[in-house]
DNA sequence: AGGGTGACGATCA
DNA sequence: ATGATCGCCACCC
């Protein structure tokens, strides 16, 4: 008993926990999410998350610059939800300085922001 | 167990 | 600026 193998590290959870705390009107990355998740090296698995969960809010999600790494027309379609939220595209970008979600630093309780 | 994959990211030409 | 290559790493067969 000591201790069960309990299940495997769902890091997937935890990246689609991450994406759902994404905002309307607000984007963030590949790699921010994945860093947020825990796994900085990861980015790629977070696409991966996006096509496995559904009910996430995909078209948030971005690549770095804020660039849309989704090709064909979803990525138009992406594009487009995002626009309906009130995201703003500089080019074919999305002006990260003022759209991009911050996560709130994994910190240990005490939160940072607490009145 | 081994190997291929990918809505990435950074770097180089 | 655009395009090509390499590196990373969990997931899936």
């Amino acid at each position: 008993m000591t201790k069960k193998p309990a299940d495997k590290p769902p890091i997937s959870i935890a990246i689609a926990a991450v994406i759902r705390r994404i905002p309307r009107g607000k984007v963030s990355t590949y790699g921010a999410v994945a860093e947020a998740a825990g796994c900085p090296k990861n980015a790629r698995h977070v696409s991966k998350v996006l096509n496995q969960v559904p009910g996430l809010p995909w078209q948030r999600v971005l690549g770095s610059g804020g660039r849309i790494s989704l090709p064909g027309e979803y990525g138009l379609e992406q594009r487009f939800l995002l626009e309906a939220e009130g995201v703003r595209f500089k080019g074919r970008r999305v002006d990260l300085a003022s759209f991009e979600h911050k996560f709130p630093a994994a910190r240990r309780l005490r939160s940072t922001s607490r009145r």
